[in-house]
DNA sequence: GAGTGATAATGAGGTTACCTCATCATGAGG
DNA sequence: CCTCATGATGAGGTAACCTCATTATCACTC
């Protein structure tokens, strides 16, 4: 049989509720996720770089800081982006004429061309997976999930509004 | 017309609708990835290497390179995981008597107590996410994840389809 | 108006979790 | 026996993060 020096080779899974849940919405993303890095290979930008122009176009010229902080990473991980970026023309530095230890960085023209080019195949890409639901199930989905994203105790989070500076 | 039963649904269905969906998603994954952290730090172990005890805990002595095939990753890298756990005394390698080429990985007592454990963390942090919903809600997103989850073009799955041998 | 401490970006270097390609031992078939 | 395929691993690489130290500048106090 199936087992090696006294080690069994299957163990039982013990009829849990919440965890099959939880696997369940993991492999959604993992399928999600497959779409979406498809959906941006013919642009040859990588997910990292796609969020950041994403935020970019969303709030045009702004700090390093502050894109930090949109993408929830470290400053410096801000930097880094930004220089792939500029290096690809996407997007540039500028000098942020209130305080000259700050940059800003903005979308340049091709950039924001990209950005909106992307956007739309990520959409596109979501709506290969999602557009399989019935009109019922997506709105049952974007409650429950509505729901699930606004309770942790840290509600007010740093990516949602301008904190005033 | 603010019907909070549905998303703001207008008559048709546009193409801008499954985007936030996305977007919500994400952010619920990010919420959960959260706590799974969180639930798995007092044994510091890395998500990797929780990940690989848990196939091993469920599949007992295996090949690595089907631990490899279950993780999703190079056959190399589950070498490299493999590593790491047997550093830490919580798998064993043995040489696998079909094949003096292959190695089988096996949890060891301690491998298998303390994957038990962090199996019981993530539960409890899976349910405290998703225990704050209805039993309804949890019907449905149970019910629309399943069916985003089994329409992939490629359906061969880890858990049902392993090709013999 | 000089000094002091905070703040913005970045250099240097590290980590995690992957990857590919080359190598070596072994297995399987003609 | 010889060749080809296969299992694991060494060597080396990448993406996307991180922390810590450094430099320029700012805001404020004395």
């Amino acid at each position: 049989m199936k087992s090696w020096y006294g080690i069994p080779v299957t163990a039982a899974p013990p009829p849990d509720e919440p965890e099959p849940l939880a696997e369940l919405f993991w492999e959604v993303a993992r399928g999600l996720r497959q779409r979406s890095r498809e959906a941006l290979e013919p642009w040859q930008i990588t997910p990292a770089q796609g969020r950041a122009l994403q935020v970019l176009l969303r709030h045009g010229a702004i700090r390093l800081g502050g894109l930090a902080e949109h993408l929830r990473i470290a400053p410096r991980s801000a930097t880094e982006v930004v220089d792939q970026l500029a290096q690809r023309g996407l997007v540039e530095r500028r000098p942020d004429p209130q305080d000259r230890r700050a940059t800003l960085v903005a979308p340049t023209a091709e950039g924001t061309r990209m950005g909106a080019a992307v956007r739309a195949a990520r959409t596109a890409a979501a709506q290969r997976l999602f557009g399989e639901l019935s009109a019922a199930d997506r709105a049952d989905l974007a409650r429950v999930l509505r729901t699930l994203a606004s309770d942790p105790r840290e509600a007010a989070g740093p990516a949602s509004g301008d904190p005033p500076r």
